[in-house]
Order: structure tokens, then sequence, then C-alpha cells
DNA sequence: GCCTACAGTCTACATTGTAGAGAAGTTGCA
DNA sequence: TGCAACTTCTCTACAATGTAGACTGTAGGC
């Protein structure tokens, strides 16, 4: 109880100030980029904010609900603005944002793939409901039937996250060293079990996943045009 | 020490039989298709294989090799065997397969998706690797050139992979009562910003998954087959 | 018989999420 | 100002988890 004994108030003065909830995401979502999801610890993220674990419980019920503000926050980066008339383009242009999203937070994205397997549709935080409303809207705005509209949505979004996913798979490896070390992580397969995959190893190597995305969504997308009814399709004469 | 002390080694006479990576793999995924990956603990593992749960790392590293053990387990049950020439058809039906895999064991698919966001392609479980490098030889074989097929194969395992986690994320409720209680759900949405989606509450309920997978095939494959160079697409003309 | 290898067990510990009671700080009202 | 209600944060405690390390039993080879 000795006067020198209280830590540092007056040393650390902004440390102090009160806790929100845009903080506390903000700090795990930092934590998670920084060393990725197992790092996020009710006590490491307590430390990371100079505050009892126990106080977290106030902006998020329990962890898991910290893991869904953490994905909701990520999404919330995706702005999804109507500018473009084109419903292609719009898409186009929203797969390559959401790409570049995953790319800036890697870690994170098991999180996006993987929550809302275990929660009903509609019990998800609202954020991770936006792009879905929104993009149903796009395409509703630009003719399709609501059902339609849909269908689009489920192929097209179904097609993007496969991607990201596909995308995230190549890269857990240093880019500088990459060929190297993939040559040797393949060289580990039997030959005689894995011939194609280890003769593919340096075209493996170099993967332009903004190239084969931007391929995917086109195919994709004027299949879609040209399979539904709709006002009018830019690309297809 | 009495003679009555010991459990019952003649009462329960198949318990006690010799463990196996099999045996312990096995009932792990029973375990997870039962109750979830959350009740796959080392202990409870144990008890339900009647054995003290350090024995089980006899046979698995630590808890995520045996993670990684359930996924290949699980991917071993689709088999891929060259019987159609036509690649597209044949792709159709590894769809289906894999989709109808998916169904089975719902709880596994967060690992099959994400487990490999944490491992080096090369160092993966070779039972992972598999359908990769057998999907490639179908391609391959069937008159692409090594690169193009690894193009078709992302673009098709991409989609493939997307439209398992959409339909799978839609089915957490129980089909029973599946309308209403996604209408209870969505009526939690703020209708301003949802109007979009809670209109489209009855289309959502009734989803038929494997007529969506199948057109979203039906256009991935044949936009590729008309964009790649291939020795002969027996469905155009 | 004894020796070695291996399957399985026991004990122990650090780390995790989180319940529950309380302290400290803030705000509203007399 | 003083007091009371409320919010925010902390402390202590506990059960559950993964897993290291030493130990025990059992089977086969000499």
């Amino acid at each position: 109880m000795s006067p020198e004994e209280h830590p540092a108030p007056p040393a650390a003065p902004g440390k102090k100030a009160r806790l929100s909830r845009e903080i506390v995401l903000s700090t795990a979502l930092a934590l998670v980029d920084a060393e990725g999801l197992d790092a996020l610890t009710m006590r490491r993220l307590g430390q990371e904010l100079g505050r009892d674990p126990m106080s977290l419980y106030r902006y998020a019920a329990n962890r898991a609900a910290l893991l869904d503000g953490v994905s909701e926050l990520v999404l919330d980066e995706l702005a999804i603005i109507p500018d473009d008339p084109d419903w292609q383009s719009q898409l186009r242009r929203i797969a390559h944002d959401l790409r570049l999203l995953a790319l800036r937070h890697p870690n994170v994205v098991p999180l996006l793939v993987t929550r809302p397997l275990s929660t009903p549709l509609g019990l998800r935080p609202l954020g991770t409901l936006r792009p879905l409303e929104q993009i149903l809207s796009l395409l509703i705005d630009a003719g399709f039937a609501p059902v339609d509209a849909l269908h689009v949505y489920r192929a097209y979004y179904g097609y993007l996250y496969g991607h990201i996913l596909n995308e995230l798979q190549e890269f857990v490896v240093d880019p500088e060293e990459n060929e190297a070390l993939l040559r040797l992580g393949l060289h580990r397969l039997p030959p005689k079990d894995f011939p194609r995959l280890r003769a593919l190893a340096p075209v493996l190597a170099d993967y332009d996943g903004m190239a084969e995305l931007d391929e995917g969504i086109t195919i994709l997308l004027s299949g879609l045009a040209g399979r539904l009814p709709l006002p009018d399709s830019p690309t297809e004469p």
C-alpha cells in the first residue's frame, strides 16, 4: 500500500482511456493479423490492452462472440458502392476487393469461412449479412428477378470464396523463396503416386491469383448471363 | 489386489484389442460426426476407446495431427475412378460425390477447408493431395496441357468448395421446420437494412443444393472448355 | 529363465475460458 | 458538497484441456 506501489498511471496517460467495443475488436484484429488466431486468447488480448482479461467480457459475451466481432470488423472493410451501372463489372470489382481483403487479413479467412457454419443465417452478426443484402440489391436493381439474383449470388460467392481459399493455400510460404520451398515440400511426395503434381512444381510456384480469379469470374458471369433472362448484357452481342 | 479387483478382461473380451491408427481415427471421425469438432478432445476420445488419453499419442503426434488424420480419412471416402472418357462428366460426377461426402460429414468440412491453410502444400497428409493428383491426371489424360489442367482444376475445385460451404451454411437448421426457423431468424433483421434478404426468405428456405451445384459446374466447365485449347469437347459442336 | 522393445498408464503441470464477488471510478441528484 | 446508483474493471478461483516424463506391464527372442 506504499505510494510507490501503483504501476504508473501518470507515466502512461493514454493507456487508461475507457475501453470500447471498437478498441477491443480492432486490437483483437491486429493481434490476429500479426500472430494468428491462436494468439488471440482472452489473457493475451487483455495484456495487449493493459487490462484484466475479465474486462473483455463486457464487450463480447465470450470468445466465440469475440471471433464473430473480428470477422464483422474485417467485412466492414469491404465497401460495396453501386456506382457502376454494369452488374458484371460491379461484381468483378467486388471480387477483386474481397480478394485483396483476404490477402490483407489471411489469418481471419478461416473465421470468415467457418463461423457461419455454426450460426443460422438469420442469427449472424449483421455486418456479415450486409454484403449478401447489398449484392442482392445490386442484382435486382440491374433487372434480375429476385430468385435469379439469389442464384447468381450463390454461384458468384461460391466461386469467390473457393478461389480465395485456393489462393491462400498456395501462399503459406515466404514468396521470396517460394519456389525452392515448394520444390522441397513436393520433393517429399512419392514420385510413383504423384507424378503430375511433382512435374507441375514450377508452375505451382508462380501463381497469379488475380488473373486466375478474373478469368474464373469472367467465365462464370458470362455463363450466368447467357442462361438467365435479364434486361441487357453489355458484353454479349 | 484381491482376485475380484481386475475390471473384466474375460467379461469384455473385444475391448482390449490392440489399438491401431485406423481404429483411433475412425473412432475420432465417428465422434466428430456425432457431436462436432469440439467434442473431439484427447480425453474424450480415450474414454471412447476405453484407453488412457495418453495412449493416443502413439498414433498421432498431437491433436492437430489427429485432426489431419480425420480429414484424410474422410477424403479417402472419395473414390476417383477414371471410367468415363468424357472429362466434363467425370468432373461433374466427382463434384456430386464430394458434395454428398460433405453432407455426410458436415462437421469435418471446416477441417477440410482450413487445415490446408496452415500447412504448406508439400507437407500435407498424402491423402489430402491425392484428389488433386488424380484430377490433374484425369485432365492431362483428356488432352489438356499440364498448365491448363492446373487452371481447370483450380477453377473447378474453387467453385466446388465454395458451393459446399454455401450449401452447408444454409442447413444448420432442422430441415423439418426449416422454413419457420429461417423466417424466425430473418425476422430479427431490421427491415430497413435488409429488405431483399427478408423478401427472399421463402426462397431461401427451399434450396436445392444439388441442382445449384450442377448448374454452376455446367457453366464453369463449358466456359473453361470454350476458352482453352483441348482435343475434343463432346458437348460443344 | 532373463533382456529388450514396445503399448499403455499414471502423475503432474502450464494454459485456457469463464463464473462470481468485489473494488474503483463515474454520474445524477439532493 | 454528500450520497447513492450504476458502470467498468479487477481479483480470486476452478474446471477443462493438451501434453511432457517417468513408470508398468506384457510379448517375444536368446
